[in-house]
DNA sequence: TTAGTTGCAAAGGCTTTGCACGCGC
DNA sequence: GCGCGTGCAAAGCCTTTGCAACTAA
């Protein structure tokens, strides 16, 4: 249901951008990620099996590891779950899991909710980034 | 170098006033932790073999998973690092991260460097909990 | 006594590593 | 054509699980 060519030609160019290699793989990973942001390896691979039947889990984990160091997309670990991943935004925001369904969802900094004051240091540690989970029900799941 | 009997008595009292049972490996392990915060069960297990020599790792999780169940230890899981265990403390206070060297400080919350604002819902989720974890370099690894 | 714990062994989930083949540039 | 990237297989790490023997209360 998406302008295909469109966003092919795009996501061709954000790899590029980054010094990558265009292959189809990675169209298709890229491609997942953007349409469902905060996705787990093992997911990306399911979705990318359709199309791609001969790329494995490992494929997958070889290119969101060239994505992330490239800077193309972020990693998260939240506890408990496997490492999601998610189109890389420049501003720093933070992430909120739902603890019964393990939805994720971002929050914004600058809202009030979730000051993203990071000091130059605290206790002599030279800060270099800060990072803020928090952990709740979903709509969804709040009534179920 | 510490007051041996003193400490054991203590240590044992913990234990049974969150309702478990006092045993040899549960007070060596609570020992470590008390001794060294922000251990993980692999060290924990490398200490404690000195004095118990017929403990493995497994028994060591097993502890670990009995005490923080019973809320006698909090669990963090720093992402790149294996879960870590403190001693429980009721304020919530959050953690600094070494990115050279892995070690770990606590962050006080009222200080005014992390703010612990939590806010009743964010975008309609019902939040319970928050974690805040800074990265940086500890005094240690600026100066290497 | 008896329910809760330990100790050992094995498997589990997610991820990383190694090397030959193949494709993008 | 060259070199990066893929595909496949296997191992790695931390953790959890299962069951018999044991021991604190």
């Amino acid at each position: 249901m998406t302008t295909d060519v469109t966003d092919a030609a795009a996501l061709a160019d954000s790899i590029r951008s980054v010094g990558l290699k265009v292959t189809e793989p990675r169209l298709a990973v890229l491609d997942v990620i953007e349409r469902e942001p905060h996705i787990d390896a093992e997911r990306i691979f399911r979705s990318i099996r359709i199309s791609l039947p001969g790329t494995s889990v490992q494929a997958v984990h070889g290119v969101l590891a060239a994505f992330s160091q490239a800077g193309l997309v972020r990693r998260i670990e939240p506890a408990h779950s496997p490492a999601l991943y998610e189109r890389r935004v420049d501003d720093n925001h933070h992430h909120i899991v739902c603890s019964a369904c393990g939805a994720v969802e971002d929050v914004d900094c600058a809202v009030g909710h979730s000051p993203c004051l990071i000091p130059s240091s605290v206790s002599g540690f030279q800060i270099q980034s800060a990072e803020v989970n928090f952990w709740g029900l979903c709509p969804n799941c709040q009534t179920a």
